[in-house]
DNA sequence: CCGATGTACTAGATCGATCTAGAACCGCAG
DNA sequence: CTGCGGTTCTAGATCGATCTAGTACATCGG
């Protein structure tokens, strides 16, 4: 495979701004403010660099711009490539951040690559703010890592000193504790995160709401955890006994785990059971799933986050970190049985 | 949030190679020469550069570095943020890439950001090449795209002039078929990927598969999809008539909605129903799915897809882009009823 | 004591862009 | 013709690293 040669470049090279200006007969600064699309350049010669620029297949290299102008506007992400919630998150962040004249990089996380690891690449490459989704790092780690540029946290609980965007767990919680008592059940139970981060702020806001509609006593929580596996060994506890009415699951994930576990034991959904998740993620959307979920609001969280960065960048104080949730319900929840 | 002073250097900057050359008295080549290991500095200055970087707290600076040396060793990568076993494959990336001493660039593919906008982005940060997963650009727009940077797809079909990195799929769906048909497996149908990108290559080796094995006649096509929603649409029509023993999926989210139908359906896998995966992705590795399935191998793909972008590189002719899958049996395979 | 060899180190150019300061040129009022 | 404000354009410094060429200074053989 060849690659293109320059038409009066030097060959094999990607050509420069040198060589459009050269080309277009103008020095380099010109073809910079042209480029740039700054003003101080001639209608005519704008267009006549513009046209040698686009014939010889100019880029500008990202690199030695960033190096000479002091802002770099590049956000870093830290995310885990198995979690397909974050991958949501890292969608809309491109989009707010292009709207916010932001660039993006990507740095992965995983069970071969540390967060610390992926933190670095980032530092290397000159982002001006870092925005970790569920970081796993301690706060010693953060703290540390916030010194050398602003940190913002997504899906976090707050640590001291670094900026947490996240909705509110409790009026999530809340939210579908209520539509759920206003459907008519009682037996609520909750599967919660286990160790999760947020789970014990979850846990605490169930209980809570669970009081608040006057069904304290029916409060019942089961351990679960993260995951499909989580959900299906409390769904295994779960539905041997006693039987509860409706579940409120630690996220959508646990919630498909309780869901399968069910299908599988001839439960039907949500006739025998409702069943509620938190996230709203693709996975609660999929045709075949329809989970009635806590939205999160991907987008919403991404654009927060995104105006964070931008104010800490500016050495302003950030506001709206903390967004509300809203229960989307879709064919998971409905009456209780009689 | 108050960033470090750097002590002796600009205030609120980061500290640069010649901060750390005028701090230990050396000139900044010579400090340059000791933070890249290269030869030609005394042991004493060594150790005296290396504790004066490491207290002012220096890092190299990427943009930097790279814009000098015309080698960049960065290697560009587009995925898909919803596909799960792209992010696994990602992950391989990482490590097969750092072991060949390249640094890895991600730029995501999503709904709201096309292929062609990753891909540009990759270029401008200069990468030396571009590893695709599942690209959905056209023919023509890869062509082009090669001609200014070599381009290694990833889990697609061969397109002239760039490199496809990918598994034996024939090979695969035989292993599946003949392992189905040693259990006793005659009724195999298979449920194909519609209109996905190898679809027509599994479909045609099922086809043969069969006849090799002596039960062309039993040969059953269902038009299915590469996700969950579409194993549940084939699973409806393929468990309403007379129902095969065993079913090979195109993948393994299509091979999960079959499952799901399954259970739902109150049918027991693998004792009414044999199910076979493609892609060995986490969900079938999940523990309450256990679902047999073709290792497509990640991180065999990542490593030959790293090793061929680094032959293209130094322009040599890449070898081994086709590997070998192998059968992963789980628990969703075994013995036909009755 | 001189020149050769080798190690430790430095000055300055360079990568490809941006940015600053100032030059060239225009038309127009005085 | 001169002076002035405004636009268009250019030369050269700069960002933070690498790389080349070459300078000091030791050591060593003849």
């Amino acid at each position: 495979m060849e690659r293109d040669q320059q038409p009066g470049g030097r060959p094999g090279r990607r050509p420069t701004l040198a060589d459009v200006a050269a080309a277009s007969g103008v020095s380099r600064a010109l073809a910079s403010i042209v480029m740039r699309g700054a003003e101080g350049a001639g209608e005519a010669t704008r267009e006549r660099v513009l046209e040698t620029a686009r014939q010889l297949g100019y880029r500008p290299d990202s690199r030695a711009r960033l190096l000479r102008s002091s802002r770099t506007r590049l956000l870093g992400i830290t995310f885990t490539v198995s979690e397909p919630f974050h991958g949501e998150i890292v969608e809309s962040i491109y989009a707010a951040a292009e709207a916010a004249g932001f660039e993006v990089l990507l740095s992965a996380v995983g069970a071969q690559r540390p967060e610390a690891r992926a933190v670095e690449t980032l530092l290397d490459a000159g982002v001006e703010a870092a925005l970790m989704i569920s970081p796993s790092s301690g706060p010693a780690d953060l703290a540390a890592l916030a010194r050398q540029v602003p940190v913002i946290s997504l899906l976090s609980a707050a640590v001291p000193g670094i900026d947490a965007v996240r909705s509110d767990d409790a009026a999530g919680i809340r939210a579908a504790v209520q539509h759920l008592a206003a459907l008519g059940h009682r037996d609520i139970a909750h599967v919660d995160g286990g160790d999760a981060v947020a789970s014990a702020e979850r846990r605490a806001a169930y209980e809570e709401s669970m009081r608040e509609a006057g069904i304290g006593e029916c409060i019942r929580i089961l351990h679960g955890g993260a995951h499909e596996a989580d959900g299906i060994a409390a769904a295994g506890e779960l539905l041997a006994g006693r039987r509860p009415t409706a579940v409120v699951a630690f996220n959508d994930r646990c919630a498909l785990g309780i869901l399968e576990a069910a299908w599988r034991t001839g439960l039907r959904v949500p006739d025998d059971l409702s069943v509620v998740g938190y996230d709203d993620s693709q996975l609660a959307r999929l045709d075949h799933v329809r989970l009635t979920s806590v939205s999160q609001d991907a987008a919403g969280l991404a654009e927060a986050a995104v105006a964070c960065a931008a104010a800490r960048i500016r050495s302003e104080e950030p506001d709206g970190l903390v967004l509300q949730p809203a229960l989307v319900v879709r064919s998971t929840t409905g009456t209780p049985p009689d």
